[in-house]
DNA sequence: AAATGTGAAAATATTCACAGCA
DNA sequence: TGCTGTGAATATTTTCACATTT
């Protein structure tokens, strides 16, 4: 198997590669140079190659790379060949924005329960799921089998909810709360927050502005 | 002012230490050191100080931050002193979920206008906000000021939007379509993809996985 | 002829460690 | 004493460049 100590940034970029290379081989294209690949997603080829390196030797010199192949060889490593089962906390209108996301079952991800503190949200049906009561978390989650947990709690809720979660046995969080948690080692915290990348990039803009004058 | 050489993950820590300095404010802190920040953050003490010292001396020996100091000088240096005006391009399901999404107003992120290219759509009311053709896009922006274009349009359109976004003088792009844009020198993009993270922590789980059987 | 895989070199980023100041 | 600001030291990440293979 792959090495223990493959850098982080390699893993976050293999998604990138992955999804690349499904849309090639939508296309039809059967063989990809990491030039191509690289020009495509606007990265050196150099970096593809040698990210690819640290997981096999997936090319052919003077070639390039099967799509199929390499395809399926990332779909193996990054774990796609089978589904996940998510837990989604916090419905509000955030959460029921990614209950009805479309792009998650797409890729294997599967909703499986949801929950809300709010009694008049409790037992509504969202899509194909019934909002349970966050009182019952622990309790329901002893019956279902969860991979991944989505947090979509108020701020100052996510810190408890995520501990909750992590106590029952998840290993992993997408927390989409505007709040940085304090996670344990051996769990995976993911962050969405599109308003900290507005704010790195009003940044650029305001300084760009200012050069200009 | 501040030198022209700071690097990117810099600027993208700022809004978090923004952030974190905000609620530290509504709590009434009024003087906070590296080592607490840090520790709320789980980053090291130096590379706050390293950080921040790209910008400024604004610390004081033996004391710490002002809170308050701080604050103010992360947010004139971020430039969010002043309102940033937002165009969403893409109102299906999720231009919808971020038109409604509160978050924004509440950083100063003004949604201005929206379009979708489709006819069923355009001309209907999402909040406060009447739903405009893709189709005049050029000519609307032309009467706009904006800041900031958010792209929430199918994958296989992202990059079309985009492009003509950038023809119209707009020089940064949230965009949370699938998909990996090319983006001339000078326009900042940057992505919002659940999907990218969470496959990136199916990775973990699968190595996690094997390793104990 | 063309493109991989990879050590070595270069560039970046983080952490250390301590002088200096409140 | 306590904590900042910062050069120097480490560590990490990216890029180079080329031997190797198809």
């Amino acid at each position: 198997m792959a090495p223990l100590d493959i850098p982080e940034v390699v893993i976050d970029r293999l998604p990138v590669y992955y999804r690349l290379l499904s849309r090639i081989r939508a296309e039809g294209e059967t063989v990809v140079s990491s030039h191509e690949l690289g020009e495509a997603l606007g990265v050196t080829p150099a970096q593809i190659r040698k990210d690819l390196s640290y997981f096999g030797r997936f090319g052919k010199q003077g070639r390039g790379y099967s799509v199929d192949r390499l395809h399926e060889e990332l779909r193996l490593i990054l774990g796609l060949h089978r589904s996940w089962n998510l837990v989604l906390v916090g419905m509000g209108r955030l959460g029921q924005a990614i209950a009805s996301y479309r792009g998650f079952d797409a890729e294997g991800m599967q909703i499986v329960a949801a929950f809300d503190a709010d009694s008049t949200i409790v037992g509504t049906n969202v899509g194909r799921i019934v909002v349970r009561d966050s009182a019952q978390l622990e309790r329901d989650l002893k019956d279902l089998t969860v991979d991944i947990g989505v947090v979509a709690v108020p701020a100052e809720h996510a810190q408890e909810v995520i501990e909750r979660l992590v106590k029952a046995g998840i290993k992993a969080i997408l927390n989409y709360a505007p709040v940085a948690i304090q996670a344990p080692p051996g769990v995976e915290i993911r962050q969405v927050d599109p308003v900290l990348q507005l704010q790195s990039m009003t940044y650029h803009l305001t300084r760009n502005a200012r050069a200009r004058t």
